[in-house]
DNA sequence: ATGAAAGCGCTAACAA
DNA sequence: TTGTTAGCGCTTTCAT
């Protein structure tokens, strides 16, 4: 492989003036710029990255770690998260934490060590002690310190489950999700923005909750069903779930919407396909993504920012009336 | 940063010492081993992964590139794929081409550049001639020239979808699915296998393929649909558009699968949620997704390898007697 | 506008 | 077994 040392040579300049033009920054003169790009032309020269990421200490990856790709909702995140990276210039490392706190703090050594630039993470471990200020992180969801967040607007998310319900005549509703002992997660917020409207509207409700995460799914939300019968509407914490629990409700001789609705959380688009097609609140994917990248960008330049929350919308479907 | 100088001077030996304790190479004493480490600890000392790549060339970093994260069957590989990576070691690097052919060449160039030690593609563009034997390469269900690559039976899978079809009693079947006219893939090799399976049983059989990408996969399965009537047996090219011809049908009033058999391939995990339950001709995704790392590693390591193709194997869902 | 030279932090070869 | 030293390829002063 060439070398700028050869570019230099064969151009007849300074390596200086070689990396000059390749960077080009500083002054160069057009007669010794066009020499040297002959010369790197001619040997098919190719800066090594590496090289230059060592003595900049910067190498333009940066790292997403969240519980698993395999989920549509991260990996639709995770794609536009991709390419707002692209577009900026940077790579992005992906690494399925499983929720390990280990591989997440092998993530937060690899910004010590120079080799990501940045991290944006989406983890419900307990990792507060890891991490600084200082560092070029994001989260995803969750509120830690005075490291920035991107999440949806999750209260608003929560009130609006309950507004549908409400305006559509449902008279005893339910939330079903998680909680964590351990963490306080943006996510806990669609509980509470639900229960806030329920009381607020004198409406009956009941919260169903378990520890994250759920061994089961299944038995949960069996247990649920079979407990719960005078219900006419339900907020699931999110679709996976709520898909599932229609599904069940409906095997069950359980009429949808028309005896009971169902509205998930997130939106994400198993659409097409799916019978009946949930009513959901529609998290912005494509705005977090892009918005998780700026903020991210602006910290990797020591800029301080603020959190950025985003709007929700309810996307009906044919689980509400 | 603390760093091996630091480390040297503080526990008063020489730096190439410090290295080999470090590296666990060479031989060192158990004293100065333990007078290394101490000052290690004490300095809180974490090496400069991108000198290190810098020094070795070799920065333990592999590259994924796909068409798109957001799609089921490639999340599921690219969720194996790193775990296999991270267990040898390796970071992955992800890139969503969307089938742009300068974001792959941008990743070749990489390999050049030092960013990546290795490729893990899928790719349906002509890149043949930028790549070569000695590059670090492997592909996904594409066959091109020497480069190793990783694909399921597709044509077994042709054979047995086929045989499905005609042991549950259809007498005239279709394949539907795609072509390309500038590359070949492996995935065409799913209708090979049909159609020879066919002509061998003497079944009646249409094939109805378009070339790739679909611009409007609602308006292609609907032409079909109404142009061939007289089917009762269909083996769609993957499960995503056999799930929208299912519901298409449905919605049709064509009995499934009394009337219609439908036969998806990849075998990605709707499952749980989706009414009928589509049957399937499931790729071995893991085994798939390990078995492109290992031989990865194996060119990283310059050793020679051969394809590796997995068997499939027909899972009963609800769309086939 | 340009060239020379000093590192960046580390590994590995060599001498001791 | 250990210390010294020569680079790896590049960016960036600092003179000129």
């Amino acid at each position: 492989m060439a070398t700028i040392k050869d570019v230099a040579k064969l151009a007849g300049v300074g390596i200086g003036t070689a990396s000059r033009v390749i960077n080009k920054s500083g002054y160069i003169s057009e007669e010794t710029k066009k020499k040297v790009l002959e010369a790197i032309e001619k040997l098919g020269y190719i800066p090594n990255e590496t090289a230059r990421a060592f003595v900049t200490q910067d190498n333009k990856i940066v790292a997403l770690f969240l519980p698993s790709i395999h989920h549509a909702f991260f990996s639709e995140l995770a794609y536009y998260i991709e390419d707002e990276l692209d577009k900026k210039g940077y790579q992005m490392m992906l690494c399925n934490s499983s929720g390990q706190i280990e591989k997440e703090l092998q993530y937060i050594r690899m910004l010590k060590q120079n080799k990501v630039s940045g991290i944006i993470g989406i983890s419900y471990n307990q990792i507060q002690n890891e991490i600084t200020y200082s560092m070029p992180i994001v989260f995803v969801d969750r509120h830690i310190g005075e490291i920035p967040f991107v999440s949806s607007d999750n209260y608003g998310g929560g009130k609006m489950a309950l507004q549908v319900l409400k305006e559509t005549g449902c008279q005893h509703v339910a939330y079903i999700g998680t909680y964590s002992k351990t963490v306080v997660t943006e996510v806990e917020k669609r509980k509470q923005g639900f229960e806030d409207a329920a009381k607020q509207y004198g409406i009956n409700h009941t919260i169903y909750i378990e520890e994250d995460p759920i061994k089961d799914q299944t038995a949960f939300l069996n247990k649920f069903l079979t407990k719960f019968k005078d219900l006419d509407g339900i907020f699931v914490e999110n679709d996976n779930m709520a898909l599932e629990l229609v599904q069940m409700a409906l095997e069950k001789n359980i009429k949808i919407p028309e005896e009971l609705s169902i509205i998930g959380f997130d939106g994400i688009q198993t659409g097409k396909v799916l019978r009946p097609k949930l009513s959901t609140i529609r998290q912005p994917v494509e705005r977090m993504g892009r918005s998780l990248v700026e903020l991210l960008m602006k910290r990797i330049n020591g800029v301080l920012v603020t959190p950025a929350i985003h709007p929700v919308e309810f996307l009906k479907g044919e689980t509400t009336r």
